[in-house]
RNA sequence: GGUGGGUUCGUAUAACGGUUAGUACUCAAGAUUCUCAAUCUUGCAAUAUGAGUUCGAUUCUCGUACCCACUACCA
């Protein structure tokens, strides 16, 4: 008989979730999607010391970022559902919430011979591993050790009882077979046996909060909740015999869910797991959404970094996992439609931030500039600038809109004024807020000019540098003079008094120019009259492109000026000529 | 230490036991150009290691090295 696909997706509330876990939770959706069938919600918050408030709907907001939306255990309002519904037929998801039902299954292994009470105490079990560590070995409550220690297998009846009534740390722990060997079947990773000798006798419920530990819940969870494949991180390998154990043990085996377990996130070092210092470190996120820890620490967030949940998505999509083809750019149908648990990388996928980066530029080129100019929106406005939507309420209010749009003494410019410069310099960035770093000089016109110099020449791109990358034996020296800051002291080589008179005279051809005002069109006609006039282009076209940006790199010329408009290009070729000639004298 | 998992260019990955070991990112060069990008073209760069099985091994088996996880009354 086929069952309805039904996955979960069991974070535990004890912090922020980190890309790691948004990429198993996606795993999970895309295998239930493209099985048609759910995807449940539950938290796992049975250990009531590590419990971290706001963790919960941090994650529930995050995989909503995502767009990995739950068919199960989360009402429309983000909210985990608390009371049983046609919708949520297994209300409570809140683990804490359903500590009631654990108790009686614990029980019933006790009762068939698989489990038994164990009445050390913390202390005492601290002390076995303090001495075991002395003599150079490791303690562990498995099959030898039990018989001596004090538990329901050792103790008589009477005492055991006894103990039961009267005191209350006492835990209830599985009841591991000896030299058994255990056959699994992993979705990811294949067959895959272990002997329980080398297993440990598991605690399963705890008297002293009376919940259950997750072993105990997660297997009774997803028993009741019907849940036909685990999707899960590779640190639950290890207890995976456990868990086969235990659905034998409640005689769940025909109905046991099929094990996928996924690889882990490693730092882009290589070494070790992904880990939420590491984003620090390394210069990028670690987490989807930003989080401020109970002591003040604020963690970076791929959303308030300026990633495209789609791009994000998809990055994390096909880090462990590929399509079987070249395709790179997919859609969440995309990926709902390929996804496959067989094509699930087995080996631990390392982060690059590169990739990252270019993901988020492709899915920024498909975007529609109306789209971008309403992202943009609060990156103008924080940058002092203000976008209206109506140019004839804003100029009886004061605004003194030039032919393209803008006004530039008051700051005010109109969304088709955006629009322009966003189509402009598309190709140029990565991030919407990049659209500020590499094209301001098309919202403020150059103040301070020197200054500005500096500031737009350090704004150039810097190269990152992979630590572990051979050099190339070919490479040539790094060119300095192509990233380094534009500074005061090197005007003379943009800059003297035939560039003034160059870019002087382009300046009266442009205020006097009156054909088509197109960046093509203008461009054309302004080579043509340089090349009339004997002038070097270059030098011509460059020391504009100086005056007009405070830049040795930018648009082309004609862009600039098609966008910003005449007089602005007229002002800060006065501005420019004026603020060098200073630097030359001084 | 024990148990389990893993290992293809710097990174992410592809390759019925038979390919010149492919693709993308990064990097480099060239083209283009008024600069810088973008774009296009080209290039650099990998099967951890030793055995075995086989006509033939990136692929299967075993050993070694290295990496990771687990080894809690945490998940």
């Amino acid at each position: 008989m086929e069952r309805r696909t039904r996955v979960r997706f069991a974070p535990s509330p004890t912090g922020p979730l980190h890309m790691g876990g948004v990429r198993t939770a996606l795993y999970n959706y895309l295998y239930a999607k493209r099985h048609g069938g759910d995807f449940i919600i539950r938290i796992e918050d049975t250990d009531s010391h590590r419990f971290v408030p706001g963790a919960e709907q941090y994650i529930i907001e995050a995989l909503n970022w995502c767009g990995i939306i739950p068919d199960e255990g989360v009402d429309e309002n983000g909210k985990v559902v608390e009371t049983p519904s046609a919708k949520h037929p297994h209300a409570p998801y809140r683990q804490s919430q359903r500590k009631g039902i654990y108790r009686k299954y614990a029980e019933q292994l006790i009762a068939n011979g698989y489990a038994y009470y164990a009445f050390d105490t913390p202390e005492e079990l601290e002390a076995e591993r303090k001495k075991a560590e002395e003599e150079g070995e490791t303690f562990i409550y498995n099959q030898v050790s039990r018989l001596r220690l004090r538990n329901s297998l050792t103790l008589p009846e009477e005492e055991t009882k006894r103990l039961l009534e009267t005191t209350t740390d006492w835990t209830i722990r599985f009841k591991m077979p000896q030299d058994t060997v255990v056959k699994m079947d992993d979705l990811i990773r294949g067959h895959i046996e272990v002997n329980t000798d080398t297993l440990d006798d598991k605690v399963l419920w705890k008297r002293a909060d009376e919940l259950p530990t997750y072993h105990l819940a997660n297997i009774v969870d997803d028993h009741l909740m019907e849940i036909t494949e685990v999707i899960r991180g590779e640190e639950w390998l290890p207890s995976l015999p456990l868990h086969y154990m235990l659905y034998k043990a409640f005689g769940w085996e025909d109905s046991m869910p099929r094990f996928a377990h996924l690889s882990l996130l490693l730092k882009p070092d290589g070494k070790g797991k992904l880990s939420k210092r590491d984003g620090d470190k390394m210069g990028f996120p670690v987490f989807p959404l930003k989080w401020t820890s109970s002591t003040g620490e604020v963690y970076r967030g791929y959303r308030e970094d300026g990633y495209f949940p789609e791009a994000f998505v998809n990055m994390l999509a096909l880090l462990g996992w590929n399509p079987g083809d070249d395709r790179e750019i997919m859609s969440m149908e995309d990926l709902i439609a390929s996804f496959s648990l067989d094509r699930v990388i087995k080996s631990g996928a390392r982060f690059n931030m590169e990739k990252a980066h270019w993901f988020n530029r492709e899915y920024l080129r498909m975007k529609s500039e109306e789209s971008l100019a309403e992202l943009l929106d609060p990156v103008l406005a924080e940058m002092g600038m203000q976008v209206v939507d109506c140019p004839v309420c804003a100029i009886t209010a004061g605004a003194e809109f030039n032919e393209t749009g803008m006004d530039f003494t008051n700051h005010i410019l109109t969304k088709d004024y955006v629009r322009k410069v966003i189509a402009m310099t598309k190709d140029r960035v990565s991030f919407v807020k990049d659209f500020w770093t590499v094209a301001s000089y098309l919202f403020v016109s150059p103040a301070s000019f020197e200054q500005f110099m500096i500031k737009a020449g350090s704004w150039l791109p810097q190269k990152a540098v992979d630590p572990n990358r051979k050099p190339d034996p070919r490479a040539k020296v790094a060119d300095d003079s192509k990233t380094a800051p534009f500074l005061a002291k090197d005007v003379e080589k943009y800059w003297n008094a035939d560039t003034d008179s160059y870019v002087g005279g382009l300046v009266s051809f442009v205020e006097n120019y009156s054909l088509e005002w197109t960046p093509e069109a203008l461009a054309a006609a302004m080579e043509d009259y340089i090349k009339a006039q004997g002038w070097p282009m270059g030098k011509a076209m460059n020391g504009l492109r100086l005056a007009l940006t405070g830049a040795a790199s930018g648009l082309g010329v004609a862009e600039i000026i098609t966008v910003i408009g005449r007089g602005e290009t007229a002002r800060r070729y006065r501005y420019a000529s004026l603020r060098l000639k200073e630097s030359l004298n001084a």
